[in-house]
DNA sequence: TAGTGGTCTAGACCACTAC
DNA sequence: TAGTGGTCTAGACCACTAC
């Protein structure tokens, strides 16, 4: 896994913005003399800054040249969704502070609605999992999870009490594409209030999503529901 | 404002996707194909197929091709907010559908809050401005802008009835860098009930931004508040 | 007028995939 | 072995900005 050129490049201004050596608001050095500096040629340079640009930390303007960006305030909450969370809440909030129950953990035929979703037809089994994700052990996220059976063969009930994410990436070797997600704002439902601990008013933020692999195959959609004292949504949106 | 090479094969790819020429989950041609009917280079033809992978609909395989994405169950909703909505309701929504009441519309010395939430020292004074939208009269959302007074000059009673985006964008010729964006659910306040016609019980969806100008200065901190049977938030991530 | 970033080229070498 | 997309180069021309 060698890193490439522009990634050295990009890895090493990142660095630079970061630790104040390239102050908020400054100019950076033009694309030739880090082209120089780095032993690189303009194009890679480039090709870094576009990265850095699309992360927020700097803004191009041609004929002027290349600003820091003042850093957003991103006073992003621990438990917070980043904008990419694409990567399951394990790998988020770190191993140890996530465990799952299985509320239940099923097989069937998908109905009309989840074949549209997953871009399936009636006779492919999708899994329909719902878990309750807690955080040091406080109910934290109820979720609901359909997966087709052929992309995630040989899902046990250890796994779901663990990680579905980290079995996808390291034993089936899958790579996501990206999420198509809808974030709503809903009333409590009993399930909520069992198991998440709501109250009978107490708003509920939902997360929808449908995931894909980078083959296009649709993966998962699910549902994820927090107490609206618990959890918000961000997202970066740049240019 | 001509338009560039890699736009021109980009754009005439994504109408072959639209159009269906180039069908879901189909091989299209290499890019040494595509530049020779082009008439470009293939870092021309790479580029433009950077741009559609970004956007959703082609995914690169390395040694394989590139291939057309089923599309993404886009079941947008017409009120539902796309993912880079940066561009304000109006311009959303459309002019004849839109209206706003001004509830409120101050000027004044910004608090600690507002002073990092917008990168403002406290003798710079912000634009204070509580609008109702409105979508074809029904009333839609509550909106919370906070402007600083320098960087947006003229404002005026007759352009917040319209839209704020439009006067920023065509009037000031400013443009926008990107946004920071925190989604929550939340209770319905008296306010809300009174404005937005929610039941007392009505969870409400707030979005709550900073948007930035593309020469890294904060033009706007803003909440908006939504009755939650009448808006979700769309996000579409890729990889 | 000198300097900036944006676009574009023609060619090279690479790792990976399928056969 | 032939074909794919990814990376990288050295150079060119451009529009735009500041002086």
């Amino acid at each position: 896994m060698e890193k490439t050129r522009y990634q050295f490049v990009a890895d090493e201004i990142r660095r630079r913005i970061v630790t104040g050596k390239y102050p908020a608001k400054s100019l950076i050095p033009d694309q030739n003399t880090l082209a120089e500096e780095f032993h690189v040629s303009r194009m890679t340079v480039k090709k870094a800054l576009d990265g850095l640009a699309r992360e927020g930390f700097i803004y191009k303007q041609s004929g002027l040249g290349t600003y820091v960006l003042g850093i957003v305030p991103l006073q992003t909450i621990s438990r917070d969704s980043p904008a990419g969370a694409i990567d399951g809440l394990t790998k988020q909030l770190g191993e140890d502070r996530v465990t799952s129950d299985i509320i239940s953990f099923d097989v069937g035929f998908p109905n009309a609605d989840i074949q549209k979703k997953l871009d399936l037809t009636v006779n492919r089994p999708v899994y329909d999992i719902i878990r309750l994700r807690r955080v040091e052990n406080d109910p934290f996220i109820l979720e609901h999870t359909y997966m087709p059976v052929e992309l995630v063969p040989g899902l046990t009930e250890n796994i779901l009490k663990g990680s579905i994410y980290s079995y996808l990436h390291h034993s089936l070797n899958l790579k996501f594409g990206g999420a198509y997600r809808k974030i709503h704002a809903s009333l409590a439902t009993p399930f909520d209030m069992k198991y998440l601990e709501a109250g009978e008013h107490d708003p509920i933020l939902e997360v929808e999503e449908i995931v894909w692999l980078n083959n296009g195959k649709n993966i998962e959609y699910s549902t994820a529901r927090n107490r609206y004292d618990t959890r918000s949504y961000t997202v970066l949106d740049i240019r």
